[in-house]
DNA sequence: CTGAAAGCGCTAACAA
DNA sequence: TTGTTAGCGCTTTCAG
């Protein structure tokens, strides 16, 4: 920036107020700064501008696993509204483990990001109190903060959505309906098998209910065990998409009735067609962001929970009919 | 810092020795500092660490769509070696836009990223050249650099895949085979089309080759099209992942031989199984993020050029024989 | 082993 | 309309 002003025959805060494009400069001037910019390729160093403002210009984004469609989906909506504000974003996955949650956040705020969307991977968020404190504001998505930490959040209808398709499978005819969950220890998770039990009242049967981590072989044994029951499920709820596709995998082929949590692509084309409980990946990613750039332009007010709705999408695999009963 | 160090009863220098874990200091000293910094809450700001030193650890990836499973794959692979190597990553989406991408690359070099790697939109990338000549390694990803520049690239097979699909329908029988693919001014499309020709050499029909940007109603048409011809395609290769999901659709469960280039999810449960041309996405992402921190890192030689392999996964759609040939 | 001073490139505050 | 000066928070250099 010497240099240019040097080019140019100005001072340097000329030259700063033309890269700025501040008002109060002469169009000659200006002009001339803008030729010596060009003839020495010059770009403004923003390491220095952020020293001196404080302000980055960059918002610091957790997720689970950028890989996933879901997480993805959120990504790029909040990408689409950093630009629209003139941020970046600077993100990273936590591969669901607590301790990277926490290191990529305080890598984050060690940045100076102006604020934080959290998909958080644990339970504990105290190490963000001093970083709140300090006036980073920060956004929780998906999942909520761990207790005692006042931020915004936004989540899904997760309950609402379990209940719902539950309810859906009971109109249909069924009674003996499954669930297959993640991890408990999952927030979402919980709030949906909160879900599916109020929905079932008393026709809830724990040894039709499997929570844990996703895996081929775990799914493949729990629904191996509940068909051989005397009184087996004759309809499906999935927690998840990724449990919805492992599922598939298991039943391979066998006709059962099934509602998944979180729609996939491709749903449609199975047969039958997967009925979801879609979320709106992209509204969470968007709610989020502009709740948090309005923080950041020191939108003041207690912390707000925002609640997404999420909607059945009924494409026959969810519509189908008990099993007639086995005569015996 | 200054706080910490009158805190502590230090000098700056001290602390920021300590921060920096640098030899040479008092263990004694060192925990004073600690337990200040620990009592003030303090973190080193980055913004002025990198001023200073000019490196700012964090990288720019400008892929296409975040929400892409493709490109996300990739995004994972670069996060997960950058982490590895200290460094965060800027990532932005180009949507195939080229003024876009030059956008992203531009601001990204303004905030002195160490490195840059981008999955091109535009074809003219001589905006770069100056960053490159400043010391700023950049490597091309999935599709090369316009011309004239003279970067590390890392891209699949894309002619031997499409070449290799081709000959897989041939070697069932085929001899009508239609291709769908994406604009052909995008260069893996251009390249797979290439493959495709080659393969089938003679029995190339121009009425059997489609490629425009892939939208459900075009792909119909055209589908609808080809099929409605006195000699009628046997068989379809679509030339990426979009588009063999679109022309699942528009097939609406017409039988006929297909394959996909690139797997997605779920490939393996249509019936019939979907036969694609899997390209390893996470592997482009960790291969070409590897060769960015080793120019990082100031490993010199000329441009590299790496091409990574893809491989045909038979799930049953690919190996249909031809319909029986019309009684006519 | 520890410290003082200079300066990275920029912008805010104040003059002229 | 333009310029001058100070200082953001850190690391580098050189001196104790």
């Amino acid at each position: 920036m010497k240099d240019v002003a040097a080019e140019a025959g100005v001072a340097l805060k000329t030259v700063s107020r033309v890269v700025n494009n501040e008002p109060g400069v002469n169009a000659a001037t200006a002009d001339r700064v803008r030729a010596a910019i060009e003839r020495l390729g010059y770009s403004r160093n923003e390491s220095a501008r952020v020293l001196r403002q404080g302000r980055t210009s960059s918002i610091g984004l957790v997720i689970e696993d950028v890989g996933d469609p879901f997480y993805s989906g959120v990504s790029r909506a909040v990408e689409d509204v950093a630009i629209r504000h003139g941020s970046l974003v600077l993100s990273g996955s936590s591969a669901e483990e607590p301790a990277r949650e926490r290191e990529l956040v305080l890598t984050f705020c060690a940045r100076r990001v102006d604020g934080l969307i959290v998909v958080p991977a644990g339970a504990d968020h105290s190490y963000l109190r001093s970083e709140l404190a300090a006036g980073t504001p920060a956004v929780f998505v998906d999942r909520p903060a761990g207790p005692g930490l006042d931020v915004d959040t936004v989540l899904c209808d997760n309950r609402g959505g379990a209940r719902m398709a539950t309810a859906h499978l009971l109109a249909h005819g069924h009674r003996r309906i499954a669930f297959l969950g993640d991890s408990p220890t999952i927030f979402t998770a919980g709030e949906r098998e909160h879900g599916y039990r109020e929905a079932l009242g008393d026709l809830v049967d724990e040894r039709l209910i499997s929570m844990a981590h996703p895996e081929l072989d775990r799914v493949r044994a729990d629904l191996d065990r509940m068909l051989g029951m005397d009184d087996p499920p004759t309809a499906l709820f999935t927690g998840n998409g990724r449990l919805t596709m492992t599922a598939l995998r298991a039943l391979a082929g066998r006709r059962m009735a099934l509602i998944g949590f979180d729609d996939f692509e491709l749903a449609d084309l199975l047969s039958p067609g997967v009925s979801v409980v879609s979320q709106d990946s992209a509204g969470l990613g968007r709610v989020s962001a502009e709740l948090l750039f309005r923080r950041i332009a020191g939108g003041g007010g207690p912390a707000e929970r925002v609640q997404l709705p999420v909607r059945l999408i009924p494409r026959g695999s969810g519509e189908l009919p008990p099993e007639a009963p086995r005569s015996s």
